[in-house]
DNA sequence: TATAATTTGTGCGTATGTATA
DNA sequence: TTATACATACGCACAAATTAT
């Protein structure tokens, strides 16, 4: 499954290869994947390689991961829309912890910050909110 | 420095601390970094345990990570202004390495995309790009 | 209620590869 | 060529949260 000596790194390889399985279908919204240990040992590759994969999916938004519990293919709810207001900004980045925190933003999602006229800023988690501009 | 038994996590107390450091301008923009060894056993841990918080820092845009070479603060570049044209949408998340590779975006960092009301998207790297709509 | 099993989170140490100087 | 510094990968141990017994 993993070709050690593909130039790719392993971790890119078997983030490549679950990304291709959810977007196939073979892995459904709400299913859970298999555990880390059973991941690594299916494809040959240590825990950390598989962690690394793992948390790649989750910056996409592609999974949700709850500890203790498991991971699973995420239910893609229906994005909020937030409207850009005239004369206003927005720009995306990672969260400090303390914003992870506020804003309740899961591990290793974006969040967008709007920054109206006057420079005061309201953040959004990037996995919940779209912005938009109103035709 | 590093209070193992804070509660928080050694990585998000070690990232804590550089976050403060460039924010009262004691690392300056353009500024090296120590190395990720010499973080380590000033800190008096790991460098797994390290690269944990430079790739926090990374992502939230603080600075940047050049293999060979090293870590420096984050010259800020004045963003480049993206309009959101009327009827489009703007949605922030992690890249794909197909997308990284295509758009020439840093490890670590988010993405931009904007939809067009036809559904077509455009890709900005949010490190570079921020989303205006004119008054 | 208490205990154990499961599963992810954190942290360490080590080795090796690769890009830069 | 050599040295430096980041990148990848492994294995191990223990902590913390959840679920099952």
């Amino acid at each position: 499954v993993i070709d050690p000596r593909r130039g790719e790194p392993a971790h890119r390889q078997l983030a490549d290869a679950l990304r291709a399985q959810i977007g196939r279908g073979e892995l459904r919204p709400g299913d859970r994947l298999p555990t880390e240990l059973q991941l690594g040992q299916a494809a040959g590759v240590g825990r950390s390689t598989v962690r690394r994969a793992v948390a790649a999916l989750r910056a996409e938004g592609l999974i949700t991961v709850d500890r203790g519990h498991g991971t699973r293919v995420r239910r893609s709810p229906p994005l909020e829309d937030v409207v850009l207001p005239p004369g206003s900004t927005a720009i995306a980045r990672m969260p400090t912890p303390e914003e992870r925190v506020d804003h309740d933003v899961p591990e290793g999602v974006p969040i967008l910050v709007v920054v109206g006229p006057d420079g005061l800023g309201d953040v959004y988690p990037a996995d919940r909110v779209r912005i938009t501009r109103p035709s």
